[in-house]
DNA sequence: CGATTAATGACAACCGATTGCCAAGTAGTT
DNA sequence: AACTACTTGGCAATCGGTTGTCATTAATCG
């Protein structure tokens, strides 16, 4: 049963009309009940679910200056590794009422500088996955909106870091372990702080224990690039190859395959994110896993407590997830050679 | 260089104070050039570069009676099929300069529901895929907002429809071309359209050919249920599977492998949808490729005509979007018993 | 050169909520 | 009974735009 009246959403107006009282009234007696006499709430909230009212969120957003959305920023949509990240955001969002604004940055700074812009008057707050921009203009849309990082760590900024620079020399001390010396880091975008940790991580340790380690790269973080890298690290003679990403190290498997090089025994491939595709690919893969939907709940729940400074416990500006290595069988003992 | 002032976002009214005019005179400018003079016109924009001026969405929503965003609604956001969906409209969607409002349904009715009767406020249209919801409640919620749905055919609702079906009988003259007489079909979730249709296309065909088809499911869409269907896959004796979807037909591989049992020797598997992952899984899988970003971009499409009818061409409610198989190494010869 | 018409821009109402302020009403205190 | 203190709810301004109405000015034409 609907009640007879025009199509169009109801609005406090037509709650206040039907109860005989101002709109304020109802706008308090649905915000803060308690200013309001409980009996007039009751007969507001009648009228309110008979008229299957919902409030305009653009209505709101304009008069109380809080939007009720969160922006998240991701440099490319259709990267597995995103998909838990946006989950968890999504997950952890709905659940504080909020609305989460997606968009796909194309890993380009461009696009990010701008859609932050526009961001700031649409949104409440933002979340910044693997941003491409420079400090200097991370620290900048900080300070005009409460904004949390993910995997990018600026002074000032509260960010969750995925600690893949510790797991990046678990990582190469089990290729040590397994008898490979030559190891080779296959690298990502120039503009990737994630890529330059983990390889300075990875320097440090190899220098400690006494291998070498060779960059190679960079490659961008797509399947397509593994080709390329593929070549580069069989042509290097290195035996084990730790890559920045799974996309790439997938896309080494394939490349490697086809040219007949067989993985584990002649190359060792560890890849990194433990993404959809690591644990059914040919051969399984080696790689970090990360909680990554747990990250981007963390995140969410950083940010919540920006924009809400009364609730509960301070706020919190950093906060490192663990990674671990998870073997599977594109790694193995070295080949005599 | 920042021009000296507040902090905070620039309106209409600094940029009328600046010109000295008013502000309605602004937003015609920017929104009705030719109702303003070219020399005004040209201060105001100047002003307005100078000032960094980006219109309030929220107002402009408000007054205006449009939001500039469209909602997005797929199932399962960590689906890989939705991946290309999601950036096919999102790429659209941006190039004709709306946001993309993002939302999970979680494969449920009432969350779908429940976001739909939001969005009607805070949409100007919105896009379904997969939907869970009955014909009717479709139909009622088309005629409060433009809509259009991806895969699902109602009459009254445009839609783009990807042709799966057909695909599906190429399927089976390619599993009966292989000598494969015993076939199943490993179904979807019972509430997808999609899973219905291609059942039913299926049953026909194998009709006309004389061969034997059974379903086995439900299934969820997900690769967890691959060990269910392929266990009864095996246990009903066929030597081949047409999977309602890639991520189980992967899943039912993994299965089958850790039973020992070869794919495609002792069983050919037929995926569907030829999602990221299914080139790279062992054995690559033979699967019906679907154009899925494209498919999102023609909703997209579909919806801006519907919502702006002036410009050009006649409204499409319907899209049909081609499919055909791509044979990898999942299916092969019947073994001889 | 005067009149008709079109171009231009100012004013103000409005979209749907929030919120500060104040008046009316109620209860409790002495 | 009078007074204070608190509760309740209405009025009106406000957020930042859009848009209808109308007066003014400029251009075109006879």
């Amino acid at each position: 049963m609907q009640a007879a009246g025009t199509d169009r959403p109801a609005t406090i107006h037509d709650i206040a009309a039907m109860c005989g009282v101002a709109a304020s009234t109802v706008s308090r007696a649905l915000s803060t009940p308690e200013r309001v006499n409980i009996r007039t709430r009751a007969r507001i909230e009648a009228a309110a679910a008979e008229l299957n009212y919902t409030p305009n969120s653009q209505a709101k957003a304009l008069s109380s200056g809080r939007t009720g959305a969160v922006g998240v920023l991701v440099p490319d949509i259709t990267n597995p590794f995103y998909f838990d990240l946006i989950r968890g955001t999504q997950l952890q969002l709905k659940a504080a009422g909020y609305t989460q604004l997606l968009v796909d940055t194309e890993e380009s700074d461009e696009v990010e500088a701008s859609t932050l812009e526009q961001l700031r008057k649409s949104a409440d707050g933002i979340i910044v996955a693997a941003s491409r921009l420079s400090d200097e203009s991370l620290l900048a849309a900080a300070a005009r909106i409460p904004m949390v990082t993910i995997n990018r760590d600026v002074a000032g900024v509260p960010a969750v870091i995925i600690d893949t620079p510790s797991a990046t020399s678990q990582a190469l001390d089990h290729l040590i372990s397994l008898g490979h010396s030559r190891v080779a880091y296959i690298a990502g975008p120039l503009t990737s702080q994630s890529s330059e940790r983990r390889w300075a991580a990875l320097t440090e340790a190899a220098q400690d224990r006494g291998v070498e380690v060779r960059s190679l790269g960079p490659f961008a973080p797509k399947t397509q690039s593994g080709a390329a890298a593929a070549d580069a690290a069989v042509h290097s003679g290195v035996t084990a190859c730790i890559a920045f990403n799974d996309l790439i190290a997938i896309g080494m498997l394939q490349r490697l395959r086809e040219r007949g090089i067989r993985v584990p025994e002649e190359m060792s491939i560890v890849g990194c994110d433990d993404i959809f595709g690591a644990d059914f690919c040919n051969p399984p893969l080696t790689t970090m896993a990360s909680p990554i939907e747990q990250a981007g709940r963390v995140a969410v729940s950083m940010l919540l407590a920006q924009l809400n400074p009364l609730a509960g416990g301070g706020i919190r500006n950093r906060s490192v997830m663990p990674t671990h290595l998870t073997v599977r069988s594109s790694t193995a003992s070295a080949r005599n050679s």
